[in-house]
RNA sequence: GGCGCAUUCGUCUAGUGGACUAGGACACCGCCCUCUCAAGGCGGAGAUCACGGGUUCGAACCCCGUAUGCGCCA
């Protein structure tokens, strides 16, 4: 196997791409990308009755998203297309046809409801499960009864019936099975559809796959695809079993631990470059220190021999501090643009849509260290949009002042706000700190009441630079606003309205 | 039930026979910075390395057994 490294993604479009489906997706094309090799991504999409609609186009734009390009596959096509399952029958069918003249295989004709009794009495007597081989030799007379009943037949594969099959497992090292305590199972249905076993192996087969790397849940099913690799006389792949991901009770991650699909973190504002140095620890790490890489970084070191065996609870207080580490590694002008596209794609309540982006950008340096995810530029910015605050008296209140006393402080820094021939961060500072002095109030107290005054809450970025962002007039209008709250004065000159 | 895999702080992990009084990160707590919230800095608490036997001068690390969890077979 001295050929270029290729590897594949091989997902149901049974629903939207789910972490634990992404990460193995990912350590898929780490592994290609950090040898030079091909990444392949291919649909198994023969199980008809679990067919989403929507699930294809899903499962690429989770891949897009997360910057996961594929060398061959669905819409960039390839030397082994096609590259949906569903489109490769005669594969499937020449192969089990084969298998069956070879004596490997033979058409089974019992029922659903005798395969269930079988099952009953099995557990009943504490045997292990598996087909009791009841068709293996059926009698020509038998057979034909069974075709006249019009009964269509599925194909199990023949197991053999003594010795040891070893999966040699790149991450597990070696895990023998007795093949004789697995069973002859089906791999190919009466409609003519190829099982995942029989499919799989093929078309990893066909497409020249040289390593396959899954989840630990198919471990159990290896040594069914090494008999099968045997039968056909194919040379099978290396395999690699990567740890799965849980959920916080440790089970298989899955919808009832809420979040599991890609897209979900996307629209809860998580960066894919987050969400990729997340996953990508998430069962593998580089030393005992590197947490933040980008991709090029994570290509660089990646490896398999430093995969974990143990299954990864996905946690997700984490990936928020990890995302907010991203977020804070932006320019102001990326996270802008960052910020004004997630708006776009997912248009929040408040700002108003759209938004000025100048006035975006000078947002931006103060909210950016205060940000966890995307989402939270709304709410942490949404004060600064607003034409109108509303005030709870109580918000305004003065320690230890009656409402007259405070809107005579407001009325000092209305008139500092209005004064001041340079309306910028530094110059209200020193007004403010020396109007604070004279009036015998703390830092804490003066500046408290403006900022609820001036953004309508007691958490802003530092009010200084907040005040500079707002400009004189908003600042003006609302420290306006702010009296009339307190003094009840409702037929103001100017309304206390517009930005 | 059968088969298989796994097991180091709550979580992600480092560790491959002596540097382990077990390191880092998230979360948590405290202090500092400070106009609030963050961010940042410093510090703290948190793991008898699942348990029990061995092997060895010495074991988180090697061997055996047990337990528990998980996965697959439905």
């Amino acid at each position: 196997m001295n050929g270029p490294v290729r590897v594949r993604y091989a997902p149901s479009p049974t629903g939207l791409p789910h972490v634990g489906n992404l990460r193995t997706a990912l350590f898929n094309w780490l592994f290609a990308r950090s040898r030079g090799g091909q990444f392949i991504v291919r649909i198994e999409d023969t199980d008809r009755t679990r067919l989403a609609q929507g699930a294809v186009e899903g499962i690429l734009s989770g891949l897009r998203w997360l910057g996961i390009d594929w060398d061959e596959g669905p819409e960039v096509g390839g030397p082994h297309a096609p590259y949906f399952q569903s489109e490769r029958l005669e594969i499937y069918q020449e192969a089990a046809q084969r298998l069956v003249e070879a004596g490997r295989a033979y058409r089974c004709y019992c029922s659903p409801e005798r395969l269930r009794e079988m099952r009953r009495q099995q557990a009943r007597e504490k045997l292990s499960p598996g087909y009791d081989r009841r068709c293996l030799n059926i009698t020509p007379k038998e057979l034909e009864e069974r075709r006249r009943e019009g009964r269509e037949p599925v194909v199990r594969f023949r197991m053999p019936d003594s010795g040891e099959i070893t999966v040699d497992d790149i991450i597990r090292g070696e895990v023998t099975w007795r093949s004789e305590l697995l069973d002859d199972f089906v791999i190919l249905k009466s409609d003519g559809f190829p099982t995942y076993h029989l499919a799989n192996v093929l078309d990893d087969h066909h497409m020249e796959i040289t390593h396959v790397l899954r989840a630990e849940e198919w471990l159990s099913s290896s040594p069914r695809h090494l008999a099968l690799y045997d039968a056909l006389g194919l040379a099978p792949p290396r395999f690699g079993h990567l740890p799965m991901i849980l959920g916080p009770d440790r089970s298989k991650l899955s919808k009832r631990h809420g979040a599991t699909s890609t897209l979900e973190y996307k629209e809860m504002g998580y960066l894919p470059e987050a969400l990729v140095n997340f996953m990508a620890l998430l069962g593998w790490s580089l030393d005992d220190r590197t947490e933040i890489m980008n991709r090029d970084m994570l290509v660089e070191s990646f490896s398999l021999e430093r995969v974990v065996k143990a299954g990864a609870v996905f946690n997700l207080d984490k990936l928020e501090w990890m995302n907010g580490v991203y977020i804070r590694a932006m320019s102001h002008e990326e996270l802008a643009g960052r910020v004004l596209a997630y708006w776009r794609e997912y248009p929040p309540a408040e700002p108003p849509q759209p938004v000025d982006p100048a006035y975006l950008l000078s947002i931006i340096p103060l909210a950016q260290e205060r940000l966890k995810t995307l989402e939270d530029a709304a709410e942490r910015s949404a004060f600064f949009f607003r034409s109108e605050l509303e005030y709870e008296p109580k918000g305004l209140a003065l320690k230890g002042a009656d409402a007259a006393t405070t809107a005579a402080a407001l009325e000092r820094v209305l008139s500092i706000v209005e004064g001041r021939p340079v309306f910028n961060a530094e110059a209200l500072e020193q007004d403010l700190r020396r109007l604070g002095a004279e009036l015998g109030l703390s830092g804490r107290q003066l500046f408290g009441l403006v900022r609820v005054a001036v953004t309508g809450g007691k958490v802003s970025p530092p009010l200084f630079q907040t005040m500079e962002v707002l400009g004189r007039e908003r600042c003006r209008r609302r420290i306006r606003g702010a009296i009339q709250a307190l003094t009840g004065a409702s037929g103001g000159a100017e309304p206390a309205s517009a930005p």
